[in-house]
DNA sequence: CGTATGATTGATGTAGATCAAACATTGTGG
DNA sequence: CCACAATGTTTGATCTACATCAATCATACG
């Protein structure tokens, strides 16, 4: 439904090549490359891996719509959700590099993902100048959204790990123009919150209608508000661009 | 002290280079270009930043020898070190990419560095594919670490923490070689470690404690010693090579 | 020697986990 | 179109891992 909006909005590839381009200036021929690398598009429906960890990584995929999670388990089962790949990221570049991923990944809702060979890819970004710098680009970002992971999971408390969390997204899904009219759609359920939280299921939900109480979000079935964000980063101690 | 032993075992810069080359096989020509970036060399003495969040990254920092520390503020005060750059280590090459830095990185003990201009480092890195290669793989190194240390503080307790830790850390120093018959030289405080890991200096203290009592690390002054990486990795829930 | 800095110990408090239901919402097949 | 199964959300009660507070105890160093 709302995903279907966001397709037909988002042509194939073009969230990736725009955010490439926004930073890295590719030159005709580098985006004409960067295209042509996205030949086989895959749909991978709610809740599906499409990544293990630890096995050999010969596909890198570039989200085109959806929301994806890569995330790592315990032996005992628990799941720890690493980070959020929205519309434009890349997933497993750096397993490509490494050899095997780190982690798994799977869908959170109806995804559309551009698989392409990791050697391919690999060889572009060697001979393409811009896009390799487009692709460092990435990563570093990439390592930007981690860090601020590591500072929530590990010197935050659980309300500010929910505000500081809804920030991140909101502004991201901002910078990739996922929000219409001061609404976004929202995926993901409350356990997966959690698992990315660090939290349980039971005191997420708590500390997210802690929010909504007082109104600094709004979330109901998977319309997510955030009426004034500034206020939100304040309480979740969110550094960062606001949009 | 040891520290003077492994900046004699390693001359200037080796450390960086044979790091990227275990890679990305570069040739002459990087190799010389790589090493020709290396031109000033700074010492920071322990507990010194010479990197700060928010701030414009102008130098890009390669650690020649000596440990340190990158690390975020909340707004409170608390400190969450994201991640422990060793010899061969880059720092703020993330940062100067995007511009600023999203951390601030301190020396952990007496730390010599190659500060690199960073624009210069980038239009090496452009024309260089071996060492734009080199850069990328080091940055997926980074992001496995950054995930691990999320696994750690989002789903591990305490005691896996530490174990989890000292595994990767112990790894690390071996593939640098920085484990001399068996001993490694270790210059966190607990303090620092109990703001790796999360938790509050008085329980990281009794959950070391409760290592060392069962023999499964030795740790006094700052020699480390880890007599079976593979029982605490089993026990920290690590995995990922145990060399 | 005294003064930092770091490590250790003990007592107490609490944020958040866990357990166990009940409650909504959605989709599905008869 | 309705029962009902499945999935997700919410609530309440209880428990515990870890934080916090407050000393005391090393160790090094000027």
């Amino acid at each position: 439904m709302k995903q279907n909006v966001a397709v037909a909005r988002q042509p194939r590839g073009r969230a990736f090549l725009t955010r490439l381009r926004g930073f890295a200036e590719l030159t005709e021929e580098e985006g004409r490359a960067a295209e042509n690398l996205l030949h086989r598009v895959d749909t991978i429906s709610r809740g599906a891996d499409f990544l293990t960890e630890g096995q050999t990584v010969t596909d890198v995929f570039i989200v085109l719509s959806g929301w994806a999670m890569r995330y790592c388990l315990t032996s005992d089962g628990r799941r720890q959700i690493t980070n959020i790949a929205l519309p434009g990221d890349i997933i497993g570049y750096n397993g490509a590099l490494l050899g095997t991923s780190s982690f798994s990944a799977a869908a959170l809702n109806q995804l559309s993902v551009a698989a392409v060979d990791a050697g391919q890819l690999s060889r572009a970004v060697s001979s393409q100048p811009g896009l390799s710098r487009a692709m460092a680009w990435h990563a570093a970002g990439e390592n930007v959204g981690l860090r601020n992971q590591v500072l929530r999971l590990g010197r935050l408390t659980a309300e500010q790990r929910v505000a500081h969390f809804i920030c991140e997204i909101w502004v991201r899904l901002s910078q990739v123009d996922m929000i219409e009219m001061g609404v976004a759609h929202f995926p993901m359920t409350q356990s997966e919150l959690a698992d990315t939280l660090g939290l349980s299921l039971v005191h997420t939900n708590r500390q997210l209608q802690a929010l909504k109480k007082v109104g600094l979000v709004t979330l109901q079935r998977d319309r997510l508000v955030v009426p004034d964000v500034a206020v939100v980063a304040e309480l979740g101690n969110y550094k960062g661009p606001l949009s």
